[in-house]
DNA sequence: CTACCCATTTAGAATTATTCTAAATCTTGA
DNA sequence: TCAAGATTTAGAATAATTCTAAATGGGTAG
């Protein structure tokens, strides 16, 4: 890949790097679907989108891929009901409103003073907050409301 | 089942019946296999520890009975890492805490004021907040600090 | 330039987690 | 007692993830 190359892909090259991780088309295209379109899909989703530009990619390329991506902070990997694991590229602060009618995930802001509320007993190390909020969306809360 | 065990057992009885469920014995074991050991056990555990009293309760009970509970109110599900979902009989405002080394599950208290911190676009409504905090417990954190 | 090392990908098998199915059993109320 | 419906059971089926071994390919020391 070229140095041009590299400078147009958003620093993806140089964040694997850091992680110790090459760059790799299959990478690439990975962290690509999950920019695309940000419904927080899960492995298989992501692995179904992907084949469609690079129908060779393998299964476990993509959870290859993904682990690379989470692992150098790129990509959040959310957990939010007994089904697969969702991958999401939104790295600023937030958290995920679950719908449970519905299964849809969205993101929402946190207030900046949200976080560090949670005191620790004596020598737990915090390295992460994830914060999921179990619900009903509009739409879902609508048709609710409107029953037959 | 006589009026005395139905009020021996805790009102687990009211709260299945509550939630529309029956008490089964099953049931009452399933809960009991969680209250005894708080370690937040899979379902997979759940069942392999239920199975020393009671030898011909099926896998697919299990799953049934930890939903029910989870129903009415007496369990809550947790989902920490892409691994199984694990159970918690306990009720009280808690987050968990993961430690990302040992996959120790800690239950974390809360200060009262900590929950409706997010405000929520227009239209969501919350039903409940799962707190997740990842890190490294003190045991993990000794070890880590002392490399041979 | 070449050979080697090692990261990565691939297909598919294996494993793990969960759900489904159909038959048997039990509980409850008429 | 009987029928309806809830529950349990064993095991099959499905879903999610990880593993394996072979092939590929890039980067680098020589």
């Amino acid at each position: 890949m070229s140095v041009v190359e590299k400078k147009l892909n958003g620093g993806l090259t140089e964040r694997l790097n850091t992680g110790g991780f090459r760059f790799t088309p299959q990478r690439q295209q990975v962290y690509d679907v999950l920019l695309q379109k940000r419904d927080h899909p899960t492995a298989e989703e992501v692995f179904i989108r992907a084949k469609k530009q690079m129908p060779e990619i393998s299964h476990a390329t993509v959870y290859n891929c993904l682990d690379a991506l989470v692992e150098c902070g790129l990509v959040r990997q959310v957990q939010l009901d007994r089904g697969a694991t969702r991958f999401c590229p939104n790295m600023h602060e937030h958290c995920h409103f679950y719908c449970d009618v519905c299964d849809t995930v969205y993101d929402v802001d946190l207030p900046a003073k949200t976080q560090p509320g949670v005191p620790l007993p004596k020598g737990f190390k915090a390295e992460r907050y994830e914060i999921a909020i179990h619900g009903v969306c509009p739409d879902c809360a609508r048709s609710k409301a409107k029953p037959v």
